[in-house]
Order: C-alpha cells, then structure tokens, then sequence
DNA sequence: CCATTAATAGGGAACGTTTGCATAAAAAAA
DNA sequence: TTTTTTTATGCAAACGTTCCCTATTAATGG
C-alpha cells in the first residue's frame, strides 16, 4: 500500500514537472469552457466581469504561460520581426539594432536577430532562417556582396513586409532608412578643403552599395564645386576587408603626387588608415588629414581622434522598426515604400584639425 | 459560365497565395498518406527507397518548408537556444555570441539573443521572452545588478538547461566558462610591480559579481607576494557605470599619496580613466600606469595604446555552447557542472611601457 | 406576459505536425 | 501451399490554441 501510494506520488510529481498550464487545466478548474478562458486571455469582449476575473486570477496563480507555438500555428503570426545585419562588431550596428528591439518590443514583438558575417550565402541561410520562424516583418542591412535579391523579394511575395536600413536594395520598392550619404560625404570632403587640403583620396567601398555609391558622388560633387580636378588614381573602390586597407594607403602614399587627405568610406576604414601612415611617420593632419563615416563609438578616443559624419543611430534603428511595425497587420495594397533621408552631422576631430 | 470560371480562378490564386505547402499536399499529390511524408522528412526509417525518394523530390519542386510550430507544438522542443548578455556595445560580448551562434547553428539550432542593459528586471524580462520561445537551453552572462537568480532557476527547475558564461552565477550548479579571472588580475598587477609601480589603484567591480571578487583577490595576491601593503583606499567598488569613472579617478589622483598605476576591471573602464588622466595632463605610462582587462577592440588603437589581459573570446562561445547543446536532450541526471576556466594572456602596451 | 434582442458561454473544427498502433503487402520460412 | 516474419504504409489521436457557430440565459420592449 505504502509503495502503490508512493508510486504513484511520484508519478504524479513527474507528470506534474514536465506539465505545462494549459486553457484546459484553468477551465476545468474553473468548470467553464476552454473558448472562455481563450477569449479572457486573448482580451475579447463579451466574457462576463467575474468570469473574467476569476480566469485572470487563477491563471496568474498557476502561473499560466501561454504556449506561443499553438497559437502562432492557429493564427499564422508568431509576433516576431527579424533583423538581419552584416556583422556586429562595429558599434554602429549593435546600436541600430538595441534601438529598434525596444520598439519591437513596446509593440510587442519579439525579435531575431542573424548576422550575415558579410557573406552573401550566409545572409541568403539567415533569411531562411527567418522564413522558418515566420517571422512578421523583416529588417535587413545587406552584405558587402549581395547583388542578387531573390532571397529578401521572397518575403514580398509572400506578404511579409520588408524594411532595409543603411544598407539599402535599391531595386526593390520597400521603406528604406538611411542617412544623407550624399550630403555627409559632401561635407566632410568640403570640410578638407576648407582646411587648405587640394589632393583629397577617396577609400570607397563596393559599387553594389548604395552607400559607397552615394558618398562617391558626394566627394565628388564637393571637389567639382571648388574646381578642384577628380583625380581617377586617388579613388579606390575596396570591398571593405580591413586588411586591404594598408596596401592601398601604402600605395597612395607612394604616388608621385600623393594625397594631403583622405575620405574613407566608414570609420573602421579610416581608423586602419590612420594605423598604417601613423606606422609611415607621417604627421596627421599636417601631411595627410583622415575623414571617416559613421562616428564609431572607437573614433573619438584614439589618437588622432577621428573626424568623421555621425549618424543618428538610435533613430534609424526606431524609424526602421517603427515602419516595419506599421505595415505588419496592414494589407500589402497600404505598403507604401516611404524613404526616410535622415540627417547626419561633421564630427570635427585631431585627424584633420591640429 | 466564363464568369463562374474567372471566380473560381480568383480563387484559386487567392487561396494558392499565402497557401504554405504541407505534408498533406505532398501526400495528396502522390496519394500517400501525410504519415509517410512526415517520416520522410523527418528522416525516420522504414520508408522504401522508392517513396522516399518521390517525396524528396516533390518536396524540394514544391518548395515544401516545415511548419516549426506545429512541429514544436507537438514534439514540445524548439530547436532554439536562448542568448542573454548584459549589453553588446563594447566588441566583447558580441564576438562570444558570434561564436556560439556558429555551434549552435552546426548543431542544427536556431538563436534568440536578447541584451539586458545591465538591467535586472530586463534581465527577467528576457528570461519570459525565452521562457515564452521554449527555449531548449540558455546561455547567460548575467547583469551587473542581478543577485537574485529565482528567475533563472525557474530553467532549471523545468529541465532547461542553463550554461554561464563570463558572469556566472555562483550559487546555481551548472555549467560554467570563465576565464581565469584571479591570474589574469594577479600577472596585470605583478607586471606593474614588475615595472617600479607600488600605488596600485584598483576599480573594482560591483561585488555581486564573480569576476569582480576573483579580480580583486587576484589583485591583492600579487601585492601581497611582493611585500606591497594594500592600502584599501585604493581600492575603489564601482557599478560599471562608465561616468562615474571620471569622479573616481579625480578622486584618487587628488589622494595625498596619489596612485601611480591604475588596474581596472575592464577596458572599458581603463579607457575612461585615461581619458580622464589625459585631461589632467598627466603622463601615462610615467606618472600613472593603466591596465585594462578583455582586450577590447579599440584598446589596441587607442593612444596610448591599452595593456591589457585578453580573452579567448572566441572559445568562450564555442565552448559554452558546446556545453549547453551538449545537455540538450540527455536527461537532466547526466547534466554535469562542468566549470571551464580558459586561459588569459597579458598584453603588453604604451599604457604601461613607453 | 410573450416576443425579441442582447449578453454569455459552450462545442468543436481547424492549424500542420509527430507517432504509436494496426494492418496490408511482400518476402521468407516451413 | 500455408504460416511466419519482415517491411511498408495508413489511421487517428495528440499538441494548445483560436474562433466561428450555436445554445442558453437574461434583459428589454410592446
């Protein structure tokens, strides 16, 4: 007798650990049905006030969690957004991707967050990923290497919305969030010539990038409008593998007439360059002033500090997440592919003012 | 009739749409049943060559994506594993999960990750969202305020098994990847020994944390062997809150017999004091020598240039998801506590030698 | 006081899998 | 040929929700 109860003690102990707080069990309790406890859980009316508290009270009680999985599964949403981004080592998109988590999160949403290490197979495994999980919405900031765009026009197909950030795919018609590239590239090369500089070099990155693209143009927009002449040889296109960066400083270095400044693409370009002419010997600003892009959380404490563009980060991360939301649950027809240009900013730093 | 016809069309497109292909369609379209389908592609066996291969190929020209809901919903597993860290500003802590990311991703496991804001009611917040997922074990570096864990044992109470790493939880018995945080304290402060210093400040840790207590003791080891009397007043408890550093270093540098070398308990920390000293226009590494520990990123580009102990950042992760997938599945009396410590690495750099 | 409507609650199918059990077909043994 | 064993397949019940539809009861109005 003594070892049937003790069995069967345990039994119910095993039973009861692995057991998950269903509807079910709050609605025997509570000897209602599980459709009520469903409709008070899921906040729809028409569920008396004392059934209703009663319900709530019970379930906080046990502890009810409701299963996410058989939910998702009965109404096709999983509540959850993806962010996709090249890598994450650079502060800039950590950053991006914190800020657009709490608004995800405010509106109740979880979040998956892949990064694609800048290889395109990588982004195309991670967007499987994402397909799998079914996510809601999608926020993507593309490799270095992608030119195809069949793995993100997929999730268009299919009604999942798309929000692209800094990174942008041209070619598809979704919200996009960056910043004036352009105009920050402008700037920041125009600022080189106010400072007497004439032979300004341009570190510029794949021309798949709309990015290097538009920073491109904008150099050389600042250089036409103060007449100086766009010197082919001081503009390398470079696919952002920080380790070319010395050839081609050393290369620049070494021309018969060689650059008084140079504009790299983003900071973590910049800030290699600067290692590599600080290893030359020569004086930065004096012999060669550096602009980089993006203002790193790293620029402002080496030395030189690093004069460079900043963007507003924590913005673009809940201006992106902020739209996504807002055409997840809206149909495809009210998708409207908004480009929000925000505005950035000339840090002026050590690598170009003594 | 044409009208009936074009309706009917409609339909079709609307419903073949958003319609995601199932085991039932496979099934119908090659008049099995959806049983045989499901152990094709789940790879069980007893399935002839033939069938399974009929299945194979009409699942890959369908375009046939498992339903992870359903499937999780019954098998009661998610595949998923659970990351939480304190933040991923600084390069550390990303670079661990990068790598984890990588073994769980071998070993077939898709991740959630979640950053804490150094804050304990995120933290528990993250722990519901996992919860919430299912996770099927979690990795966790813990916050600088957490010193209640109820809401990560709630894990292991449910058979979710938990690995730690960095930030460990003492009083919880599970697997754990540290590094050898007492050595790594003791060889940075003999090195500063090692070259004439013999004020050592000390910032110090909140004293929740495991690596703040092994830092400190690995700190007072090594002046303690060299016949250094620990003066407590150089020995400063701090939160981690970055600002905060300015008022200690200014207070220690104002001491009647001010400090001549500075061990901080992470680069951050040692960062934001030298910038501090470089304002008060003290000389480092001459008049005040600074030490980091982790090896942060920037500390190498900084100037000066960051001394430092580095971690094998990279093992970290591999080895603690390793750990954790490798608890996945077997039944909780197999799990084993297993505490790694790795080895660390003294870097030398300007901040203590010129 | 009956008819109508509104407010609650329950029943049960569906979502897309997995899996134990039963069974049909085929192969092997008798 | 019959019996036994093996192999391959199908059936149907779960998993924990949501939500449409219907049944009951209460409230309202004439």
């Amino acid at each position: 007798m003594t070892s049937f109860c003790s069995v069967q003690l345990y039994q119910q102990v095993l039973h009861m650990k692995n057991h998950q707080v269903t509807i079910k069990d709050i609605a025997a309790q509570l000897s209602i049905s599980k459709s009520t406890v469903s409709r008070v859980l899921t906040g729809h009316p028409g569920v008396s006030a004392k059934t209703k508290q009663e319900v709530l009270e019970l379930a906080t009680k046990l502890d009810y969690q409701k299963n996410l999985f058989a939910t998702n599964l009965v109404t096709h949403k999983s509540n959850t957004i993806g962010i996709i981004v090249p890598e994450f080592i650079s502060s800039y998109f950590p950053k991006i991707i914190m800020a657009a988590q709490d608004v995800a999160r405010e509106a109740g949403f979880n979040t998956i967050i892949a990064q694609s290490n800048e290889h395109y197979e990588t982004e195309i495994a991670n967007c499987k990923v994402m397909m799998a999980n079914q996510v809601d919405g999608l926020l993507v900031s593309i490799t270095k290497e992608t030119r195809n765009y069949d793995h993100l026009k997929i999730f268009q197909r299919k009604g999942i919305p798309i929000v692209f950030f800094n990174r942008v795919c041209e070619e598809m018609d979704v919200p996009k969030v960056v910043v004036d590239d352009y105009e920050g590239a402008y700037r920041a090369v125009e600022h080189l010539i106010n400072i007497g500089k004439t032979r300004i070099a341009h570190l510029a990155g794949p021309d798949n990038l709309s990015i290097s693209i538009k920073r491109l143009s904008g150099y050389r927009a600042a250089l036409k409008k103060h007449n100086i002449p766009i010197d082919p040889e001081l503009i390398i296109n470079y696919d952002l593998s920080i380790d070319k960066v010395k050839i081609y400083v050393n290369h620049l270095l070494s021309l018969p007439q060689p650059p008084d400044a140079l504009f790299a693409i983003n900071d973590p370009t910049a800030i290699e360059a600067i290692q590599v002419i600080k290893k030359l010997g020569l004086k930065i600003p004096d012999e060669i002033a550096v602009v980089g892009f993006s203002n790193d959380q790293i620029s402002a404490l080496m030395e030189p500090s690093l004069t460079t563009i900043s963007q507003p980060v924590e913005k673009i991360g809940r201006i992106a997440a902020e739209l996504l939301i807002n055409q997840i649950g809206k149909p495809q027809s009210e998708w409207k592919p908004i480009i929000k240009s925000l505005p950035i900013e000339l840090i002026i730093r050590s690598s170009t003012v003594a």
